[in-house]
DNA sequence: GAGCCCTTGTG
DNA sequence: ACAAGGGCT
């Protein structure tokens, strides 16, 4: 009978570059395990847009693992009673897995690893999510950053990324079998496809907008490298072009590893001397680090405010703005056009995430939790660090935010990003046939000009639900108080 | 403790 | 020009 380990499955759903596959297969037999367990994620449950992910991404991994002669078992949790007992089904001796640094995922790993452990299976992990260890980044004085360069200057100028060794390949896993397999669901039964809130179904946006798995991970690092990179400064900045990588759902389900990704765009930026053009890049890939850094060194971070301060904030609770800024019908344009590429999608341009983010908290005045939650339940790549950090940084209540005076008008930001409208005209196209310099803000438009092109305000498409300038008066004033 | 610096901006 | 304040060396 084989030496038999398991290998626990989480966020890293792919075969290359795989340390608990990797070293799982050099030690005999291997049988990969994924347990849909969200109860153990609480209170942080994948949200519809990651389910319908992670249905795709395990239906290509299953395929990918046969077609390497092995399997891919499914469990539905808790995730220890699954894992504990395919481990005595097969007589597992060790169950390796990729550590993760979400405090949700953290804990769940700590309960198996109990489990296992005194079940006699020997719990064995490994790192692969983060390009560097949080524990290993401290300040010249010792203890966590809190600032993003000074962050960034400390791992790219010590050779803290783990990037010295190149990533692994493929695992050979046909050489030993297990003498017999466990029980497996499968990917349907695990329910994964998700309803909008109002029992419509949303996912022919997102199939026809991605295609999840490994595969289609490092076709898209390929396109990223022929034609993303090279002019990613400026370029990201646009919504209307397709200028970013889109790697992240991929890196957030773990088809690719950021290692890969990094070794990728050095390596390009070696092959075409181009380390400047290359680094704003890569410089996204670290804040990526950074919010994993924090989240691991303040565990609150998504359910609590950062800066003390801002604890007393007086929020207000808008029911009815928040369903619209929601569902895309504040009345701007390039507010409305993000959220409901998001809603469709399941993935808004970074650019303007951060404008619907400074319009819900600064403009509307909302709690930043609730944009959080939407986003979580939205994205497809939404991952916890970079959620939370992202919606505290939006609403200057986060490490490193943004100065509290810095009150994104949506109407300027629109201008600037989107100066052809081309974005806009997309994602709204109720305002399809406006003259561009009356795209960004309808209601400046003449009677004459809304005419023409089709529009009544307030029928064919709101009226701004505020109006931009008198909201900026009252954010500031709002801020003044927590100061 | 001094001095430098700070992702993405605005009117 | 302006907008604070604090992180970091």
């Amino acid at each position: 009978m084989p030496n038999v380990s398991l290998v626990w499955l989480r966020h890293d759903l792919r075969l290359c570059d795989n340390p608990a596959l990797h070293d799982a297969a050099q030690q005999g037999a291997v049988v990969p395990v994924f347990v849909w367990d969200p109860d153990g994620e609480a209170p942080w449950q994948p949200g519809g847009a990651h389910r319908w992910w992670l249905h795709k991404s395990l239906q290509s991994l299953r395929s990918d693992l046969e077609a390497a002669g092995s399997r891919l078992i499914l469990r539905e949790g808790p995730a220890e009673q699954a894992l504990l007992d395919c481990a005595e089904s097969v007589g597992a001796t060790h169950l390796h897995w990729n550590q993760r640094y979400e405090p949700t995922l953290a804990a769940q790993a700590q309960t198996v690893a109990d489990a296992l452990n005194a079940a006699g299976c020997t719990p064995v992990f490994h790192e692969t999510q983060l390009l560097h260890d949080p524990e290993g980044v401290e300040t010249t004085s010792g203890g966590p950053y809190h600032v993003y360069t000074p962050f960034w200057k400390k791992v790219t100028g010590h050779d803290l990324l783990r990037t010295d060794a190149p990533p692994l390949g493929a695992p050979d896993l046909s050489g030993t079998v297990p003498d017999a397999w466990p029980d497996s669901t499968s990917v349907h039964d695990l329910r994964l496809h998700p309803k909008h809130h109002d029992g419509t179904d949303w996912t022919g946006g997102l199939a026809d907008t991605w295609t999840p798995g490994e595969a289609a991970a490092h076709e898209r690092l390929q396109y990223t490298l022929n034609h993303v990179i090279a002019d990613y400064e400026t370029e990201r900045d646009r919504p209307d072009h397709d200028g970013t990588s889109r790697l992240s759902p991929y890196l957030h389900h773990g088809e690719i590893s950021p290692l890969q990704v990094w070794q990728a765009v050095t390596d390009w930026a070696d092959a075409n001397d181009a380390h400047e053009e290359a680094k704003p890049y890569l410089q996204e890939l670290v804040w990526r680090e950074f919010a994993y850094h924090m989240v691991h060194h303040y565990p609150t971070i998504p359910d609590e405010t950062y800066r003390d301060k801002f604890k007393d904030f007086a929020w207000t609770d808008d029911a009815e703005a928040l369903q619209r800024w929601q569902q895309g019908q504040t009345g701007y344009p390039i507010v409305d056009a993000g959220m409901r590429q998001l809603r469709e999608t399941g993935w808004m341009h970074n650019r303007v995430r951060m404008i619907v983010g400074s319009f819900l908290t600064k403009d509307l005045l909302i709690h930043w939790y609730h944009g959080e939650r939407w986003f979580w339940d939205h994205l497809v790549d939404g991952n916890l660090a970079n959620n939370a950090m992202g919606w505290q940084w939006s609403a200057g209540s986060g490490a490193d935010a943004q100065p509290f005076f810095r009150i994104f008008n949506p109407v300027s930001q629109g201008e600037r990003h989107d100066p052809n409208g081309d974005y806009v005209r997309r994602w709204v196209p109720e305002l399809r046939d406006l003259p561009t310099s009356d795209l960004h803000a309808p209601w400046e438009a003449s009677t004459r000009t809304l005419r023409k092109a089709g529009i009544t305000l307030g029928d064919t498409y709101p009226k701004p639900i505020v109006d931009h300038s008198q909201a900026r008066d009252a954010a500031m004033a709002a801020y003044d108080e927590v100061r």
